[in-house]
DNA sequence: TGTACATCAGTGAACGCGCGTTCACTGATGTAC
DNA sequence: TGTACATCAGTGAACGCGCGTTCACTGATGTAC
């Protein structure tokens, strides 16, 4: 009766199931956030039976944990892409104002582009939270936190910021980028048009230029 | 054997039990966020049985917009508590600056004393968005959005903003604002004490008033 | 080059859990006569 | 003032669900001799 192929034990061994597990459920996070990264899911989506993530990952908080490094590490690359469509002038403080600016509206294009990712990205892990950590970093290893201070350091290098509004500059400028980021996609401008939202955007990104 | 006394049906009958509820539902919100309210958790305080409460909601969905409104009347009851401890000057211009600063302030203040509430108000539940709605407002019957915009209007009206950067500005202050309560509350500046959170505060203020 | 064996990445079945929600019901309360 | 009755806010039991996690296992693979 049953002359159907079922290929038996096609999965078995599979060989490199941590990746694939971690690329599921970061695609499950791109789909829909933190919440849905379910460990049931990822194994179905992987082909494998549930408890061979137990194999790779001791629980589905630590692989939720790898998922939430590799959506920074994300964000951090969308920063240095746009870092990288700047053309430099060559005038040291236009060029260190340009490249503090693409952090700003790299974040919030990932943000908009991404957003299940974005908030995968924020979703702390309670202790775990390391900005620091290389697993968050893409190209030049530095995680988005870091590609802002150094934007920043930029600036003061350049002569643009005074060295005595540096300490802590990064928490006014990220305040502002992220409160943004975060009513474009989940707040009260979440339907705004995307030329509205670049306007915006600027906007912002002006009021933290002059305001720093 | 069991002369213990078990008041039968002592709840029976409850009176109110549709507040007794929402007063439930939002102490588990403040104690943990929206994911907090859970609705057998809800009935169970309550004394009542699970269903005892699709008599009065028709679903946990609904309970927890409810509890969303509440929360953000109550963030708006923070901002005017704020506003009321303003010491006018008589100066409109530094009065309309002072009133528009104690909507950040008072934002932000209580973002770090209520985070869980905090969380549940800007939990949207996508359509029902509406940042208008009177549920949403306390005293003054302004919600936390209009009190903004009041504020901002204060600003125009005392010569202080120009009324060509009007438009749109509630959007800049609030990226700004609520950005640094959700670095605060979530975010990298969690563990900051009372002190430098407010001295952030102050300079995101700054950052703001100047920058607009 | 062939064989024995340890390793360990997978399986299949089951666990206990708590959730939101629905069902048919009960009995205290308020109202009409 | 007393009685019949409709109302409707509650009960108790159960539903189906999907989750994370654990158990004892199996059998393909790589390695040592």
């Amino acid at each position: 009766m049953s002359h159907a192929v079922v290929p038996e034990r096609a999965t078995y061994r599979h060989g490199d199931l941590a990746r694939t597990l971690v690329e599921i459920a970061t695609e499950l996070a791109r789909e829909g956030g933190p919440d849905a990264v379910v460990l049931r899911e990822v194994t179905r989506r992987a082909g494998v039976s549930p408890n061979a993530a137990y194999r790779h990952f001791a629980s589905r908080e630590q692989l939720l944990a790898v998922v939430c490094d590799a959506a920074q590490a994300a964000l951090a690359a969308a920063i240095e892409h746009e870092q990288g469509e700047v053309e430099l002038s060559g005038d040291r403080a236009a060029d260190a104002r340009a490249l503090f600016r693409a952090v700003g509206t790299g974040y919030v294009r990932f943000a908009r582009a991404e957003p299940g990712l974005f908030r995968t990205a924020f979703r702390v892990p309670a202790d775990l939270a390391d900005r620091a950590a290389p697993a968050r970093s893409a190209v030049t290893g530095r995680t988005p936190f870091q590609l802002l201070e150094h934007a920043l350091d930029g600036l003061v290098a350049a002569g643009t910021l005074a060295p005595e509004r540096r300490p802590g500059a990064e928490f006014l400028a990220w305040s502002a980028v992220h409160g943004l980021a975060t009513l474009l996609i989940d707040g009260p401008l979440r339907a705004l048009p995307d030329a509205e939202a670049r306007e915006v955007a600027r906007r912002v990104a002006a009021m933290v230029d002059s305001g720093l």
